[in-house]
DNA sequence: ACCTGAACACCGTTCAAGT
DNA sequence: ACCTGAACACCGTTCAAGT
């Protein structure tokens, strides 16, 4: 086996585990079968859980960015964007009942090591910065504060709607939720 | 002590320890131990985490629910439903960065015993059918299947501010995302 | 450099035993 | 009716030992 190559097993196959079952159900023995180890070597590589939830953010978040700068590059279209944006946590959600592990770890949030929760900043900050950047590909009236908190409204928005579908089990929930979220946004005007 | 006492008591802990930390990390020794009882007497009341997820789940649902139609009854006016609704999410987050059960149980939905997924399924559906109650307050132009629709993605966006609030570890971040749900919802219009 | 086995204190669960 | 102690197979973590 080359070098790395079980480093990078054991953190594709907690990603999956994380988002299927969240990190406090990640078991390291479970970890160590999937990979084809046992699971002191994974404390080789990751000294503790909390090094490996960290580690496994950083690379999650930097993924997620490097697709949607993709596709903001490639779109340029601030609609076309937030329906990419939005596809993209649909796809999760699809996939075995996913959810999204900046989310997930959010839920989590409390019980985390301080070093995974700095990863969940991370992963927060980051996404509503390309929200921000997207939202600026049109003329609006909002100055950059009303700006950011838009964004973080749409990031939140997402995020919930991709936690309650998860909780009825039923993707279409998204999908209806997501569309009255486009018919008015959430709340009635008056 | 009185009959029921232990069981009261172990559910009130229980509910605390699952808001503040989660599901998943809830103990049933720390819970003895919070309660003053051994581990084993608490599967006396509770033969399963998951009896005791599922009881706990629904005493929640059905307090919470309480409380919501004191509010409806009391007010009977959409706008001051809605930010009732939006205040108790609020007071949870306040207190030590605390989530809704239901909330933090839809995250660890795959992972949860088959009673408790049942009532989480309960808890989104009697609120949801109050949020409708409290939009048909006032005339609109939605058939029932978009009402109901409507009612979910309020849902959903206030958990998803509750939930991303809570991995910011701060309840500012919950209040700016509800200052922009009211602006003009989440999305962009056009 | 990378992996392992054995040990530690934890976990949910069971069950025979106490009152 | 309610509680307990001891046992079971599980956790994350550590560490001395192997290659």
């Amino acid at each position: 086996m080359a070098t790395g190559d079980t480093k990078q097993a054991v953190l594709m196959a907690a990603r999956s585990m994380v988002q299927a079952r969240g990190y406090n159900s990640l078991s390291f023995r479970d970890l160590a079968t999937a990979v084809g180890v046992k699971s002191s070597s994974i404390h080789y590589h990751f000294p503790t859980k909390g090094d490996l939830g960290a580690a496994l953010a950083h690379q999650y978040t930097d993924e997620f960015l490097e697709y949607l700068n993709q596709v903001f590059y490639t779109s340029k279209d601030r609609r076309t964007c937030i329906k990419s944006y939005i596809d993209v946590f649909r796809a999760t959600l699809v996939r075995e009942n996913r959810m999204c592990l900046g989310g997930i770890m959010a839920a989590e949030y409390t019980d985390l090591a301080a070093e995974v929760q700095v990863q969940v900043h991370r992963f927060t900050q980051l996404l509503t910065d390309w929200l921000v950047k997207v939202l600026d590909l049109e003329p609006h009236d909002r100055d950059p504060v009303a700006l950011r908190k838009w964004a973080m409204a749409i990031f939140a928005a997402v995020e919930g709607a991709q936690l309650v579908a998860r909780g009825c089990d039923d993707v279409q929930v998204y999908d209806h939720i997501l569309e009255a979220y486009w018919v008015a946004g959430p709340f009635p005007a008056a």
